[in-house]
DNA sequence: TGAATATATATCGTATAACGACATATATCA
DNA sequence: TGATATATGTCGTTATACGATATATATTCA
């Protein structure tokens, strides 16, 4: 094992880099908050909104992007459903697949929400590169 | 207002973004639980050691660093303290406030750990950047 | 073709960490 | 000195992710 050396300066980086990501998760949560969402449904409708498939993504693809299991990717959708962000549409082709599809009022929401995430990631771009180069 | 216009390469940028924030935690995850610490005790350890007031921060200015409210540091400084990585001192000077300290294993611990994270980072820096040129 | 296996989604109970509300001790201020 | 502010601590609740398990459908291959 080497013994791994380390400056004040290298702690003092990776500490401040946490905290701007901290920084930017609060940011994100207080404006899913304020659009009426809980923080994992806004990532949620983002990931389906990006989805890399070229078509409507399952909950296995959906836990995929999120780095989470199925079974929560279930109980995500089930509220987002509830919640009239999402629907399921039946995939014809495969009858155990469930596509996950955006209301209208998924992509209105979502669009401010995004709006907003590329201004503050605009204004904290400075940082995160002064950050990453100090790396 | 106003109609925010975005592009669906506005969206992608925005979820990879994310996509690889959560990548980023997930690794840290694992070497924290690899480690023998939950995540945030791994986040606590670091906002200590790199406590950006000269002298070892208590439990508020701990809990300003990691965003989260007084008594939940509280129970983190708790299990840290229990697990043998941190001891409380009293602070002479204010019978109010405790000092927490790091131990000599948190030490040896933060520094693999930071060591790890430095690696990480330093290999996903080039997507990071490239992300960040396309907001 | 049909049995075995793999995949996709769903259900259920549990555990953990964060929170709000409140409490206590000490410090500071008017 | 009394009133207020600050720092830490306690307690009970809640939300969400998880593991284990279940079911339906699809695929593989003997």
């Amino acid at each position: 094992m080497p013994r791994e050396t380390l400056s004040d300066r290298d702690y003092a980086t990776l500490a401040a880099f946490r905290l701007a990501l901290r920084r930017f998760a609060a940011f994100s949560e207080a404006e899913a908050e304020a659009a009426g969402l809980a923080p994992q449904q806004h990532q949620a409708l983002l990931a389906i909104k990006a989805a890399p498939w070229g078509h409507p993504p399952g909950i296995g693809e959906i836990a995929a992007q999120l780095l989470i299991r199925h079974n929560t990717a279930v109980g995500l959708v089930d509220r987002l459903s509830e919640a009239g962000l999402v629907r399921r549409a039946a995939d014809p082709a495969d009858r155990r697949r469930m596509r996950v599809v955006l209301t209208a009022r998924a992509e209105t929401v979502l669009r401010a929400l995004s709006a907003a995430h590329l201004r503050e990631l605009r204004a904290i771009r400075p940082n995160l590169l002064r950050l990453l180069d100090n790396l």
